[in-house]
DNA sequence: GTCTATAGCTTGATAGAC
DNA sequence: GTCTATCAAGCTATAGAC
């Protein structure tokens, strides 16, 4: 019973990540997230009281998650680092669709002054900077080193994303994914 | 009189080239370009009969050709080629603000279905990738790699700009821009 | 070439029945 | 927890006077 609730929540919340992701704060409108969830308005401020914001900060909290614990969680875990990185690389590539999804951090930030919403993302790129460093100090790196070849690396990933979206290509983005082994460890 | 009149037009793009750029397509609602330009709907639309769409595709003509005849205009002219180099960096700096200012390319492209602003896009952003991929070539790179780190370049300048919006730190930016020697000529 | 006034639509958000 | 019906405000765009 729970459970089965649980996943209509689950199922709601992805619907709405993927019209944020792709359309922006403002792109999804509520008359689209109620075309893409079968949902009317009303039902919507059942669920999310605070309307459109709650739900956009809803879903940086879900995409945070995904991060930490599923894309991310390799490089805090035992095991070798250079195949903890590869499993790593393999879930980016899969969540960005090998370039052709782009970023919430960036979507959803353009044009949103909601203190939450800027707060989520910037604690989202936060702790990806933050993770990213602290397995490049446990490759050797020091501190410094690490975190600037940490948001080098995510810079590139990022930059991969908008070069895909504006130009169709997505080869910049793969080689993003492809030098983060010399990025993060030599 | 005619440089009066050329003039007026050049200071209408520039605003509007500052909405577009800091507030996406969406973001720049009439009413704010009412507010900045000083100027009402009617009179907007006396100028640009095709409306917003039209602004946007003049401010990204604009833009395009900031970028061809003063950014980039020195990798294509005669000169030692690190000092060429240094002279566009410089240029990208200011005009990105050291990263406190965004890239249209990102912020005009997202949920525009637009054919004319998304052509442009794309044209503005091979011409860049062209240049710079030209550059590296004069600098004794083979085409394809020459391409690719041209490519590679952009990206991380882009990436740099959302990590700077995302964040407020501008060092990922900053440090690309200084990376374009070892990138392009090395 | 600028303005006032207005049209028509879409937006995010609520009230209240069931 | 879903729905119908409605709201005020915002949006892009246009008509027509000066």
């Amino acid at each position: 019973m729970k459970t089965v609730k649980a996943q209509v929540k689950e199922d709601l919340l992805k619907t709405l990540t993927e019209l944020f992701r792709e359309n922006g704060y403002d792109g999804a409108s509520l008359s689209r997230i109620m075309e893409a969830t079968g949902l009317v308005k009303a039902s919507l401020y059942h669920r999310f009281a605070g309307g459109k914001e709650e739900m956009a900060e809803a879903v940086l909290d879900r995409t945070s998650q995904t991060f930490a614990g599923d894309l991310l969680a390799p490089l805090s875990a035992p095991g070798e680092p250079s195949e903890r990185l590869a499993q790593t690389a393999a879930r980016l590539k899969k969540f960005y669709r090998s370039g052709g999804l782009p970023c919430l951090l960036d979507t959803l930030t353009l044009n949103s002054n909601n203190q939450g919403i800027r707060r989520r993302a910037r604690g989202a790129l936060q702790y990806w900077i933050d993770t990213f460093a602290a397995f490049a100090r446990e490759c050797g790196h020091p501190p410094a080193t690490a975190r600037r070849r940490a948001e080098d690396a995510i810079a590139a990933l990022e930059g991969g994303l908008v070069l895909a979206r504006v130009s169709g290509n997505r080869q910049p983005f793969l080689r993003a994914l492809e030098s983060l082994p010399e990025r993060l460890m030599q």
